[in-house]
DNA sequence: TATTTCACG
DNA sequence: ACGTACGTGAAATAG
């Protein structure tokens, strides 16, 4: 059992007139392999500071409006009946479940010693169908139904995820298949949003103005990548672009008197994946003005695009002229990046064999550089034992450090090579968590002091609570932005290729943004939140 | 407790 | 011969 220590002094913080404590605690057994690991300056010049705006973001919490919160619950849950209200109504259904009360009679039968169960026994008759089952579904759907097995889980079984159920809508043998399918889906959507997130959003609080807040944690120091994470609830996972987002995120309001505004980086893993590489069609996305997703559809499809030629003007008008190999691009282009291989593509894109070796052939044609790079780091870390990380950070490979000398990687080995240098991309999210650091310095320095306060911070994005008062996000938009900005590692300097970002005021709700440019002057900046305010106003005309 | 599913980046 | 996409957290179900 190692000893736990404190090994700094900890911060008093004010906040809501209470003294806060921010303390950090480390294992005085691992002190010393922290300091022979270099990882100090990490610890003292970022995770410490972090831990300050860690809390500080804590004991600010997301905005909510309760009243939203229920609305969406009514909407969500009167889905939900539709669905079931269907499963009950369905023959079909109810004769699947029938066969398997019969079968459920028969294996308790088997096991009982001498009873003879069947389905009138109460322990049998109270079941019912229950879509959140897997096993129920596998049952009806593969069994039952007699559809083909199409994707498989981890543990080899039949999936019957959403997705597996969208592929076997189009193969439906009947409409009513069709109409079951559908509903399954509908009711999977809202499942997740009813077991989780509403739940959670209820447990906000309520403070003395009236007004609530939703509380949870962010965990720094517990991921392989330095990115951060959230629970208790996870402010990280809030539905974003699925089906329910808009609804779940009206929930987070501005209170009155107040705007809740946020920035999220440009592309921040694509540029800096592209300054640490080095690989030139990386780079000329950023340099030349090309978009990634059309050059990589050309790379792949080009055979099926005519008159495209490799200008910027040419490559970029696929966006409009082949907008659905485009959109056929972006799935295999994350899988590859992930150090997927052809195998991927054909299991969870869905392509031929040949279409998939073509497209992997291609990937790897068009990124030869990266590839290098990233061969580069494995081989370091068979002889070193880890990967190096933005800002220092390390991610051991003890796996990689074992084969060092030998032909063969063992398959586990290979996995943690993949995990290491996704880590090496990840990793600089934390210029969140350092531009977030330097802010909150400039703030507390400022008038803003107790009027500019931190809600959350999403891998590539920060959140903000801030007076309403335009020199307030005039200077937030200012200061915010040049912090983010901060382009220091030696590893991502450039003549031209600049890390950046912008800020977005979310009115009324978080379900609407209201981009504010880089640099807009006060008037600017009161013009646009004026248009958002008409623009709200003739939308309640049409939808009172 | 292990597995599956699903939300985010 | 193996097995074939990275990192997180939460809830429900099965056994």
């Amino acid at each position: 059992m190692g000893v736990t220590a404190k090994i700094a002094t900890p911060d008093l913080l004010k906040y809501n007139g209470q003294d806060c404590l921010a303390t950090w605690y480390v294992n005085e057994t691992h002190k010393p392999t922290m300091i022979a690991d270099q990882q100090e300056q990490l610890y003292e010049e970022l995770f410490k500071p972090t831990v300050i705006t860690l809390l500080q973001t804590e004991l600010c919490g997301m905005p909510i409006n309760p009243k939203k919160v229920q609305f969406a619950k009514l909407h969500l849950v009167s889905i939900e009946h539709t669905c079931l209200d269907y499963f009950n109504n369905s023959k079909l259904i109810q004769d699947f479940h029938f066969t398997q009360l019969i079968a459920l009679a028969e294996k308790m039968t088997a096991k009982a010693k001498k009873k003879i169960y069947d389905i009138t026994d109460p322990i049998i008759a109270r079941e019912v169908f229950n879509p959140g089952s897997d096993t129920q579904l596998r049952a009806l759907i593969f069994d039952y139904m007699g559809y083909d097995i199409i994707n498989l889980t981890k543990g080899k079984q039949a999936s019957t995820s959403k997705g597996t159920i969208e592929k076997l809508i189009n193969h439906a043998k009947t409409p009513e298949h069709k109409e079951i399918f559908e509903h399954l889906i509908k009711l999977a959507d809202v499942s997740i949003l009813l077991s989780t997130f509403i739940p959670s959003m209820e447990k906000a609080q309520r403070l003395p103005d009236g007004s609530y807040r939703l509380y949870g944690n962010f965990n720094l120091g517990g991921t392989q990548s330095l990115r951060l994470s959230s629970s208790d609830p996870n402010l990280q996972n809030i539905p974003s672009h699925s089906i329910f987002a808009q609804i779940i995120k009206e929930c987070f309001e501005p209170i009155i008197g107040w705007l809740f505004f946020g920035s999220d980086f440009d592309a921040l893993e694509d540029k800096t994946n592209a300054l640490i590489t080095k690989d030139p069609n990386k780079l000329k996305i950023y340099t030349d003005g090309f978009c990634g997703h059309c050059l990589r559809a050309f790379s792949y499809f080009g055979d099926k695009m005519n008159g495209i030629i490799e200008t910027v003007t040419s490559i970029n008008s696929i966006k409009k002229l082949y907008p659905d190999l485009r959109q056929d691009s972006k799935a295999p282009t994350f899988a590859l990046t992930y150090g997927g291989s052809f195998h991927t593509l054909m299991k969870n894109c869905g392509f031929t064999k040949p279409q998939a070796k073509q497209i992997e052939k291609m990937y790897h044609q068009l990124y030869t550089v990266a590839d290098k790079w990233v061969d580069n780091l494995v081989e370091q870390a068979k002889k070193i034992g880890y990967i190096p990380l933005a800002f220092g950070g390390r991610i051991r490979t003890p796996l990689l450090a074992k084969t060092v000398g030998k032909v063969k990687v063992p398959f586990a080995a290979q996995k943690e090579a993949r995990s290491a240098g996704n880590a090496a991309t990840q990793s600089y999210c934390f210029l969140t968590q350092r531009a977030m650091n330097e802010f909150r310095e400039r703030v507390w320095a400022s008038p803003y002091i107790y009027t500019i306060l931190p809600a959350a911070t999403i891998h590539d994005a920060a959140y903000y609570m801030g007076q309403d008062n335009a020199d307030l996000i005039k200077w937030a938009n200012d200061n915010l932005i040049d912090c983010m900005a901060w382009q220091q590692l030696p590893e991502l300097m450039h003549p031209t290729i600049k890390i950046s970002s912008g800020l977005e005021i979310y009115w009324p709700s978080w379900g609407n943004k209201v981009k504010i440019p880089n640099n807009a002057s006060k008037q600017q900046i009161k013009a646009l939140c004026l248009k958002a305010e008409q623009e709200e106003k003739a939308k309640q005309l049409i939808t009172p």
